[in-house]
DNA sequence: AATTTTAATTGATCTAAATCAATTTCTATT
DNA sequence: AATAGAAATTGATTTAGATCAATTAAAATT
């Protein structure tokens, strides 16, 4: 099943370059950079990383999804976010992960080994910055799920996560709705502290009230502007 | 009521310059900072700093504590975290405040503005390294945060609280237990999704089954070891 | 110290989501 | 296309925590 499909790749011709650090290298940092990085294609259920693990590399999302999670004491899993097209992921844990990331779809990854990496950080404070500000993201969206992790009623979780979807797509210059769920129900239970049934039963309230309305069982148009979450 | 009283104050002797950034200054660039930095006392219950406003001071908690919360499109106040002697806020939010703080105790804090600030985090790596990992550190207790949230019985969230509690204070070199409560009951419901009545229903559940003992209302033992959370 | 105010706990009831179980729908594989 | 397997939905029941209400305990104020 395991089967990865290696691609040495000009970064130069990258088709997420603009939305990654990379953008901020001159052309021939560019380049050089390229002799040391692959893309991957990773088949659907794929670990990347273990929570734990030394830091070797830091990777990319170039298409696909993937999700990021970690185990609690009590063994279980807790999803703390989906990672995008452009979303990075591997960095800034001191040293070693401090989480799992899964495909949880067919999905093609940029790896770049942390060594190469550190070349162009340390002598280079806007990128310094991009990393700083990506976890400043992360954070953000971290605090995103907490607010939603308060609320005690399922419906409004259901909601926001579709917003947090909308809002997503459109930073990726797609449209707001309808909204596309790459991952399965119980990923979005497990992100929503619910249950499946749970989740299930909230979709077809908001589809009975007209609030959403689903295209097919993963593609829902949203009835409501996503002004603010 | 709001009263402050404002300390000038010699950086160079400090009570908690080890567990800060400055400690990475050199001895000359202590005294310049001394100059534009002052101490101030601020009484239970007063705002520090609102979401939304410019950036115009970083503060660090010389003693005493606050509590930074978001208000979420409900208007309700959301809790994510309390700050200790030695943690900072104000930095990182890309121009705005990204939440608000508020002491919840009479509380000392360190104000520096950020433009002198600004001055030591260009030219001094390892300065930047240190606000880099203190968002990294804001992450992951986001993040444990996250995992307390998800979880659904009411008697595990109020025992990671104290764990957590038990942890800061050991990380400022107090012992494990007895903890101390700083904050009000409503406000450690707000911070695990719970309500007053329940955490109290919690806390007496607890203090029946031997797994804590209360020797004050805000002052509890923790019978049990607090390895992982 | 006495009184007022506020915070915390306890009690009774209700309710929303968990749990357990059965279908139905979707997806993958032959 | 037919079948097997997995994922999602729906149903019945239970339960933990919310809600509403009252009491007790702790602070604050006079």
């Amino acid at each position: 099943m395991k089967t990865d499909c290696k691609y040495n790749i000009d970064c130069t011709h990258c088709e997420i370059r603009s939305k990654l650090f990379c953008s901020k290298l001159k052309e021939k940092e560019l380049e050089q950079l390229s002799k040391s990085v692959s893309q991957l294609e990773y088949p659907k259920d794929t670990e990347i990383l273990s929570q734990g693990e030394d830091i070797t590399h830091i990777y990319n999302v170039v298409n696909g999804m993937v999700k990021v999670y970690q185990i609690n004491a009590k063994g279980d899993e807790q999803i703390i976010g989906f990672l995008y097209p452009g979303d990075f992921f591997g960095s800034h844990e001191g040293g070693k992960y401090d989480f799992y990331t899964k495909t949880i779809v067919p999905t093609r990854l940029c790896k770049i080994p942390i060594i190469d990496f550190r070349k162009y950080l340390n002598d280079n404070i806007p990128i310094y910055e991009d990393f700083y500000d990506a976890v400043v993201n992360e954070l953000k969206l971290a605090r995103t799920q907490i607010n939603i992790l308060a609320k005690k009623n399922a419906d409004d979780r259901v909601l926001d996560f579709f917003k947090i979807l909308s809002n997503k797509q459109i930073s990726y210059g797609q449209p707001g709705s309808p909204i596309t769920l790459a991952m399965s129900r119980s990923d979005i239970a497990n992100y929503l502290g619910l249950t499946t049934e749970s989740v299930s039963r909230s979709l077809t309230r908001l589809k009975t009230n007209q609030i959403i309305k689903a295209r097919s069982t993963n593609l829902f148009e949203l009835n409501f502007s996503n002004a603010d979450i």
